[in-house]
DNA sequence: CTCACAGATGACAGCGCTGTCAACACCCAC
DNA sequence: GTGGGTGTTGACAGCGCTGTCATCTGTGAG
């Protein structure tokens, strides 16, 4: 464990320590040369900035903040979210030599604001990656606007209108997923809806009313009926749904959850999957793939969108200038067994 | 975003930086009232200390670097354990003012002992907690060593000879929860194994053993059947157990995801559970939650695993002096509906 | 009453880096 | 040759805290 200081590269390369700074921080207006000689001796010694240092000269850490509410343990079906965003945000932070700090917290928490609001203070990141669905609740994001640390939203809401988002294409994706379904044959493809407060669940029913017009097929109201993201409410949604005269061929559930618990009661109902009902989901969770048949679903690209995130924070553009502004980082159909061919009628 | 520093609380409290800096670090030698004056001036002002400072002044950052095996890319159901581990290593942060580094890996990586040891070089962590299985590769582990960083390891396995392991009773807990069964009425309690390299997983088969004979019954050959930790392992065990002439009243096996296979097994077999044959697991997986009846299995103190790794490394105590020390956070049975009293015969 | 000693407090010098600003070299236009 | 850019480099003062050591105060033994 040596330690190696800015004072030894600089001696070696014979420059001063602040041109050695430079070449580190990649600031313009060193000469090539003087550059390779630094670059050299850096390697040459190893050397690693100290980032106490850096941060307490710099009066900002190298420090990406990533919040997010807590999945309790009992909730673990989200751990694989909490997890993808880590992973994503790590990858930008790994290059840029940027540190990850998380802070997960709980949602229905008093003082909520405050609590993050010291938290920044204390550690003072360079910014922070809100997400879901606290970045959806304006106290919060306000609470954190207002230290003036940049900050960036992972939310499928409405855009804010000063911190810059990331987001999927929950709308797009899901009329991808149902014109993918019409391509099988399906005609009779039902819908099962989940909490349309949350404005992402609302886009994907309208991704589906998009796919079906797009596919030339009609959009009937019976065909939907009303989950709200429980497991439950998908055996409820389905019990009617496949008792029906008229049964559906597909079935297109707002989240895993629901089309899971969907499809478990077509097949106590020994119904054929994907040969009698096909279905589909959102959201690819652990259990897609845990159940036979495996579940087609919707992935969203949670890990692209924390590294987007951090990437914007790290590189540093003001991001009053993204004001309102929402990137968008497309989710991808995933493919499974539950899919298939429509019965012939 | 107020910037208080240790001289405005000095100030406002008549007394030096340095006593104040005594304070906050909870140094001997500080006359009471004047830690009261002190504390109320750092109340009223809200102060929090700069970390960057700290650390670059004290030569060591206030950081714990957790350092863990990621295979959550493909593996998502042990999402579930990184996350209580990350819990319980904040928990233990957050007091003591720490922040917590992650660190997720690949164990199979080549050069991970030097990508390790840049890592600590750079961010100079307190200490380290390193997560199984990377606590059991020997090259790891002294790499970490050589840097002179504090390492506990969270390890089922032996312990090592230099750093202190905080592991849990995975042998004790599966001999209570055979007696469990046994308390049930069972007698005939099949066991499906695991790889028994893993020391954890071969601790676990002892300790049914030794719960069958704490309950005066005998251990029988013919009960135990061979698995690999995998879903599939599971359901070829249940396929020989469960279609003898003398079928096993309950079965327990070495992880969750063999009892949930076995358990379907049952289940397709037209047997009820628990009324005809009672099933048992070990971890407490998601899964466990997500299928009927509800898994009876134990569940890993992960989280309080982390927290005590983590408190461990904060009090500072040289690790040096636990070198070889194992200290042990009971793991618990959680009894859901898979269990049952066993049948009439 | 004096001395020794432990407890309590403060002055001050850095920790390793970056921001500021001054200095210097070089080039071009006049 | 002179003046004024532009590009390149370095000296130096901190960032906010802690470690060291000196100072001061109070207490009990002799």
């Amino acid at each position: 464990m040596t330690k190696v200081t800015i004072d030894h590269v600089a001696e070696l390369a014979g420059v001063s320590m602040k041109t050695v700074s430079r070449v580190v921080n990649g600031e313009p207006n060193v000469r090539e040369s003087t550059k390779a000689k630094v670059e050299a001796a850096i390697k040459q010694l190893n050397y690693r900035p100290n980032l106490s240092a850096r941060n307490l000269a710099s009066r900002r850490s190298h420090l990406i903040g990533l919040i997010y509410d807590d999945p309790s343990a009992y909730v673990i079906p989200t751990a694989g979210y909490v997890i993808r965003m880590q992973q994503g945000t790590l990858r930008a932070c790994r290059n840029a030599q940027y540190e990850l700090l998380i802070h997960p917290c709980n949602y229905r928490k008093k003082d909520l604001d405050k609590e993050l609001g010291d938290l920044i203070e204390q550690a003072r990141p360079a910014g922070i990656i809100l997400a879901a669905p606290l970045s959806n609740m304006p106290k919060i994001v306000s609470a954190i606007e207002s230290t003036g640390t940049p900050c960036v939203r992972i939310s499928p809401g409405r855009p804010d209108k000063t911190a810059l988002s990331v987001a999927t294409n929950d709308r797009e994706v899901s009329a991808e997923l149902t014109r993918y379904l019409v391509s099988l044959g399906h005609t009779k493809i039902a819908y099962i809806t989940g909490h349309n407060s949350h404005k992402a669940v609302a886009n994907r029913f309208t991704g589906y009313c998009d796919g079906l017009r797009q596919s030339g097929l009609e959009f009937s109201e019976e065909l939907v009926v009303k989950g709200d993201n429980s497991f439950g409410s998908g055996e409820v949604a389905a019990e009617d749904l496949l008792n029906r005269e008229e049964r559906p061929t597909a079935v297109f559930a707002a989240n895993d959850d629901m089309a899971v618990a969907a499809m478990g009661v077509a097949l106590r109902m020994g119904l054929a999957v994907p040969g009698d009902v096909s279905f589909a989901g959102f959201d690819d969770i652990a259990l897609t793939r845990q159940v036979y048949p495996n579940l087609t679903t919707i992935r969203q690209p949670l890990s692209a969108m924390a590294e987007r995130a951090a990437a914007i924070l790290i590189s540093g553009g003001d991001p009053a200038a993204h004001a309102g502004i929402t990137e968008i980082v497309p989710a991808t159909v995933v493919i499974r067994e539950s899919t298939g061919p429509a019965p012939h009628s």
